[in-house]
DNA sequence: AGTGATCAGATTGTATACAATATTGTGGCT
DNA sequence: AGCCACAATATTGTATACAATCTGATCACT
């Protein structure tokens, strides 16, 4: 293979360690992550942990309480409405770029994260599903040759992974994969427009399908949460 | 004031002068930005420097070399074109949505940012009056309401201050804050359809004036720059 | 018992010491 | 002189020690 060999123990490594976690919801939103304990369990200095630690800050995974800690993060319901009214913005377009320069190459790819997304689903590991299900959308920001938009999507899709663990109610669980089928189809057929209207439709179909009237999770400060 | 009294060397703190050090083009592209030197400036430790190092590096304001160090970011020009594309795709509508929440107390901020714009080009410093311009930006955003996309655009806008520092041609200084000022007029309105028309125009303005032919800065890596 | 002050423990914030790496200068060799 | 190896220096990377702050437990007092 022709990928760079990456050293283990540093602060992308531990940070990439903690975004997948806490993608595949291993790491619930509003669990505390203390420096030594992380520091511990990676068998890095704190100073290492910290740094991986403001770099998730920095995408909003997780929080950052002076004096206090680090915390999963746990997005509202407004914060959940204004991720996806960003990705509504970026994404359609994007996937009619996408779609404008797709190869052979790109499209078998994409059928790959597809392939292994069902598998994930098969097997029951539902959150490495929804793992797997971001990661179409970043490879097709990817393919439109947009880094910086693909920078901004990758945040978005990011935050949307907890607010789907958040927020998501278990049917329709099939539509989805549905959604990205008939959008390879879109790019097969280097139909921009098609893309471009089936992202748009299936961004709305996922914001729908969340239950954004009552949060389901532990509210972190009990501050709000006791004042009934 | 109802503000809150913000510590002076915080790594927040000095990222921000460095911040606005690079807006206002105190600090060139290229430069390079040695943590001991800024420990020293700042009267802080390194491991302030390197938060504050880390912070801008996320926002892209500058590249961190592995043992190399800090350098003032040096954006290409398909970079630049990528951030306004990325604007185009944000900022139009969410001026239609500041256009429609728009207060008689936010017009009126509004037109001190302008007004503040205006006195920084009598006085002859363009670096701020770039600076401000951006401001105006980012105020909209934050007038519209959305945290997320308001980030988003934050971002992108500090980018563009590099950016414009980098290919700005000088002519043509006066059509952009004639830009700001029918936006305004827009938003007396409450009329969100012109308003996102005006941005539309305002952005592809922008990107017109910039020359993204040549670059004129000092080329990063000599390597590239002596292959003529 | 209930309230509040104070103190011990735990956790984060910051500075500094040391290690790893890159850069630059020197000297020997052809 | 030109080139290469190697040492000296400077700079960044990481770990750790110490300071500041928060938590929550104990205990005196009403």
């Amino acid at each position: 293979m022709n990928k760079m060999q990456v050293k283990t123990g540093t602060a992308e490594t531990v940070a990439a360690a903690l975004e997948q976690a806490i993608h595949e919801h291993r790491l619930p939103p509003g669990m505390k992550l203390g420096e030594d304990e992380l520091a511990d369990v990676y068998r890095v200095s704190r100073t290492i942990v910290r740094a991986a630690l403001q770099s998730l800050a920095h995408n909003r995974l997780i929080e950052l309480k002076r004096n206090r800690g680090a915390f999963v993060a746990q997005p509202t319901v407004a914060e959940a409405r204004e991720v996806f009214e960003a990705r509504a913005l970026l994404e359609p377009r994007t996937a009619r770029s996408a779609a404008e320069r797709m190869t052979e190459a790109d499209i078998t790819a994409l059928q790959a994260h597809i392939d292994a997304e069902h598998a994930a689903i098969d097997d029951g590991e539902s959150g490495r599903a929804l793992y797997l299900s971001g990661l179409f959308h970043i490879e097709i920001a990817r393919i439109a040759d947009q880094k910086t938009i693909a920078d901004l999507i990758n945040q978005l899709i990011s935050r949307s992974s907890l607010i789907i663990a958040l927020y998501w109610q278990r049917r329709a669980a099939l539509c989805e994969s549905h959604a990205h089928h008939a959008l390879i189809e879109a790019f097969r057929d280097r139909d921009g427009d098609l893309a471009e209207e089936l992202m748009k439709s299936h961004l709305l179909d996922l914001v729908t399908s969340l239950d954004l009237r009552s949060r389901k999770s532990v509210p972190s400060s009990l501050h709000e949460a006791l004042r009934k």
